[in-house]
RNA sequence: GGAGGGUUACCCGAGUGGACAAAGGGAGCAGACUGUAAAUCUGCCGGCUAUGCCUUCGAUGGUUCGAAUCCAUCACCCUCCA
């Protein structure tokens, strides 16, 4: 195919906030008007894909539409050490069909971004499982323990006496040797992957090979960033905080979580994941900060776009439907949960805690008197203050518990 | 190898024989106010048909009328010395 001039195709894949490190390089390569080798790798063990990994993979796809071609490393073999980014000291290992249907789960979302024509998937624990003791020793020669203590993570656990074990060390040498092994040109990552990126780098030189250029894309907040201080303040987005949007989640639920976003991460929002154009956004920043938009309005154009996105043109515009009718006019949604409960042996009907916990809205039944000792429950639109409330059999009842929380519950 | 310090609920962290289901903070949940935003105020925040009962303070065993608290052993973590 044909490409695009490299200096068109540079000015495009710096778009947004990426960091490009070595950018003459990589000019230099985009020059020589052949598909670039780029990849990318990803832990197995967490299949769930969110917007946070979208923001990487929508780099992906923008080199797949210039025709370069993106191998997808799955790491499978590297899950089992465990980037000692996530700070969680002890980490349990995958089994090897956990390892498999994650990356399985994974790859199936990915495509939802990605072009699965120009991709190419493969496992790490082809290359790394088959090194012998002498040739991880041979790696391990190839770094400086000087030099992998400048990891910022390292850096600080050492100071802070907070362990660090010494297959840990070997992770970053793991991945470098995945870009030895396929002889990338480009390597992406999040802007915590850099070191790692970086250690490739070196890596490959060592050896004797071109070194990969290293891009990086911003990590997202999760969706309970808020301003403090003037400050966009809040963890990554991850699925372990909650606080996560995923893309196979159903239309309403991400619609519901990306509304639910304070407004200041909004911006952040459409400048990381929305495609519309950053001048329009600008000017709707403008008018919100001035009140000639509405904020809410801005949120709606976003989620809208983002839901559309996942789930087909439409998708977006039915879920704001289903969201206003629920949380604006404050009627209740149309497909809440139908559940069945029998009531054998209960005196008097269905304990009501009982039963809000068979319908998943409380944990324990300790929980669900709690919610109505809050004043959060209601059955058929009026409000229960009896923690020993009772369904009697033969009904069917609406249950809310807390505002987002519906049940039918039918008692027999 | 030696000496010392530590392990408390989702996280941080008080508690050194009874008043401890365990201070305080954060997170979270709910209510009010709203735009399911922020901020603010209030309540809750182990389980159980529940003015009571059961389980919990790294693990196991012991002392005691009574143990998060004392003793013993074990596991893990940290510091200093070698």
């Amino acid at each position: 195919m044909a490409f695009l001039p490299a200096e068109e195709q540079l000015a495009l894949l710096e778009r947004g906030t990426v960091d490009l490190h070595v950018r003459a390089e990589l000019l230099a390569l985009l020059r020589k008007g052949t598909p670039l080798k780029v990849k990318a790798g990803f832990d197995p063990t967490r299949p769930d894909l969110h917007l946070g990994h979208t923001v990487l993979m929508n780099k992906m796809r923008q080199f797949q539409e210039l025709g370069h071609e993106v191998i997808f490393v799955v790491g499978d073999f590297t899950a089992q050490i465990g980037d000692p980014s996530g700070r969680s000291a002890t980490r349990k290992v995958p089994t090897r069909d956990e390892i498999e249907a994650g990356a399985k789960s994974y790859a199936e979302q990915a495509f939802k971004i990605l072009d699965p024509e120009r991709t190419r998937v493969v496992f790490n624990a082809s290359w790394l499982g088959k090194m012998g003791f002498d040739e991880v020793i041979r790696l391990a020669g190839r770094y400086t323990l000087a030099r992998m203590m400048e990891r910022d993570d390292f850096k600080t656990r050492w100071s802070e006496h907070v362990s660090i074990s010494i297959h840990e060390l070997l992770y970053p040498l793991a991945q470098a040797q995945d870009s030895v092994q396929l002889d990338c040109d480009i390597e992406l990552g999040g802007t915590d992957q850099l070191f790692n990126l970086m250690v490739g780098r070196d890596v490959m030189r060592e050896v004797g090979l071109r070194p990969q250029c290293v891009m990086t894309t911003p990590i997202l907040e999760g969706t309970s960033a808020r301003l403090e201080g003037g400050k966009l303040v809040g963890d990554k987005m991850s699925k372990s905080l909650d606080n996560y949007v995923g893309v196979s989640e159903a239309p309403g639920m991400q619609l519901g979580k990306l509304m639910s976003i304070s407004d200041e991460l909004m911006w952040r929002y459409y400048e990381l994941l929305s495609t519309r154009a950053p001048s329009e956004v600008a000017a709707w920043k403008a008018e919100c900060a001035s009140g000639a938009m509405s904020p809410k309005a801005a949120k709606l154009a976003l989620a809208s776009e983002l839901v559309d996105r996942y789930h087909g043109a439409g998708a977006g515009a039915a879920a704001v439907e289903g969201w206003e009718r629920q949380f604006s006019r404050r009627e209740m949604p149309t497909d809440i949960p139908e559940i069945t409960v029998d009531s054998a042996g209960a005196e008097g009907g269905l304990h009501l805690p009982r039963a809000i916990v068979s319908a998943g809205l409380a944990k324990s039944t300790s929980d669900a008197r709690r919610l109505i000792q809050a004043g959060a429950v209601d059955v058929d639109g009026e409000r229960v203050s009896n923690v020993d409330a009772k369904l009697a059999a033969g009904g069917r009842y609406v249950v809310k518990a807390g505002k987002r929380a519906w049940a039918a519950i039918t008692v027999t």
